[in-house]
RNA sequence: GACCCUGUCGUCUAGCCUGGUCUAGGACAAGAGCUUUUCAAGCUCUCGACACGGGUUCAAAUCCCGUCAGGGUCACCA
């Protein structure tokens, strides 16, 4: 039975590196039939926060994983000091006193050759007499990282030890000990690390590094993940929009890639945004909601649901972020939509007053006020001018929108609706 | 500095294991054009890479060696 575990610490957000391995870790278990294990690693009391759990939490679940068990090694303490007693009593530890008179346990590290088989590098080979004795418990009476992760590792069966490149040099260690110790050693996968834009690590300076960044930016969880799954691995058969149901299938652990890969915030709007068009409006409008609320453009308890969700169809193919709804549609939910100064100058300098009053007067006259009908008096309006379509609809939609990007005209026209448009037009009109 | 990992278009990658079908394929970005309406959408096209140097071989992106470059780790942090 296949068990793997991811181990964040709870000393900071979930951030996307972390997000990655939770997704492999969560990818192998799921191709294998396994279980996936979530341990938080709160050795460090300082620095080790309870907000930063729940957040880890809330995280992983937004993400849509699901952990099958869940331990905390601050409750776990006696089993590291229990195994440490026993490499005391084995000769394979030692005590070191500091000047306090604190005891603190010591590995002692023989030289020999370590031999890695890593399911993605293959082998790896490690010289111990390079590394110096290794600290077990400290002299607070904590484990050390590497320590609690082995006794946990080894208790906690698991099988498989997928974790990001930075834990390679760990590996010789944890395998002293899981010698020490008598415990079955787990196979290692370490899959490559996700770089910044400024080659070096992903941090706070190169972009947002929080999974719960990306949620309130309007990233949609899955395209997070797919995006994520594509900074390592690739289905090979040019592949680029995978549901998490199709990469269990295709997954194999072996085809994850050894470079470490740079985060580019372009493709993921882009994976976003192929997302975002075959979403469920339903769904776009019940994240968008508290979005409106809080800007007020929309009331809590009474607004009409179908007209949102006729406005979400209408900007779902264009949108890279959920978010940008918010403001890419504000002139439907504004009285004074904000007219922009640039788009002003370039279409409404001209006295378009004759032409904004016949075109008025065509939708006035309109049977029927639907997309085609608006179309079709258009149509006839500019003909009648002898004018050019686009000399009008520019101007039209910048004095309409205040932009001059957007939906089609006449359909941003029909669901503004008679009255609105015309009060916007007549403002225009000398 | 020592040890370890990695090196295909600007970015993510396919190909590498099992040399020839690779004048190296796809995607994002960029540029150009089309769309009797914009573009941040759609369609079409263009630009653009095997880090370098030696081998091995009839033949190397693919195998071997070296160099260089980038990254990671060297804590009583995790």
């Amino acid at each position: 039975m296949v068990r793997v575990r991811f181990a964040p610490s709870p000393t900071g957000n979930l951030h996307i590196g972390g997000g990655r391995t939770a997704l492999f870790n969560w990818l192998f278990a799921q191709s294998a039939k396994g279980k996936f294990i979530l341990r938080i690693e709160d050795t460090d009391k300082e620095r080790s926060k309870k907000e930063f759990v729940d957040e880890i939490l809330f995280s992983l679940k937004w993400l849509g994983f699901n952990w099958d068990e869940l331990y905390y090694q601050s409750q776990r303490f006696d089993r590291y000091r229990m195994h440490a007693e026993k490499l005391l009593q084995a000769g394979k530890a030692y005590i070191e006193k500091s000047p306090e008179g604190k005891e603190a346990v010591i590995f002692k590290v023989t030289p020999q050759k370590i031999k890695v088989e890593d399911l993605i590098r293959g082998t790896i080979e490690f010289d111990s007499s390079l590394i110096k004795d290794q600290v077990l418990i400290k002299s607070d009476g904590t484990p050390t990282y590497n320590f609690a992760c082995v006794v946990d590792d080894a208790e906690m069966n698991i099988t498989h030890i997928i974790r990001g490149d930075d834990h390679i040099s760990n590996t010789p260690k944890q395998i002293l000990f899981y010698e020490a110790l008598g415990f079955i050693l787990p196979q290692f996968a370490h899959l490559p690390l996700i770089m910044g834009m400024d080659g070096g690590r992903l941090s706070k300076r190169t972009g947002a590094t929080a999974i719960s960044d990306y949620r309130k930016m309007g990233y949609l969880s899955e395209a997070l993940l797919n995006y994520l799954l594509l900074l390592s691995w690739a289905p090979g058969d040019n592949r680029e929009i995978i549901s998490l149901a199709q990469a269990i299938s295709l997954f194999k652990i072996k085809n994850v890639n050894k470079t470490s890969a740079t985060f580019d915030l372009k493709k993921l709007d882009w994976v976003n945004n192929q997302y975002l068009k075959l979403a469920d409006p339903e769904k776009l409008a019940d994240e968008l909601i508290p979005l409106l609320v809080e800007k007020q453009y929309i009331n809590k308890d009474n607004f009409d649901r179908a007209y949102l969700l006729s406005l979400v169809k209408l900007f779902q193919p264009r949108l890279p972020r959920l978010n940008d709804f918010v403001d890419w549609a504000d002139f439907f939910f504004l009285t004074e939509p904000a007219i922009d100064e640039a788009a002003k100058v370039k279409y409404l300098s001209q006295d378009l007053s004759k032409e904004f009053k016949f075109f008025i007067q065509g939708l006035e006259k309109l049977p029927s006020f639907d997309i085609a009908s608006i179309e079709a008096a258009f149509r006839e309006l500019v003909c009648q001018l002898g004018i050019e379509a686009k000399a009008l609809i520019h101007p039209l939609r910048v004095a309409l929108t205040g932009k001059t990007i957007g939906p089609g005209l006449f359909e941003v026209i029909y669901y503004l609706g008679p009255e609105r448009s015309k009060r916007r037009l007549e403002k225009w009109i000398k």
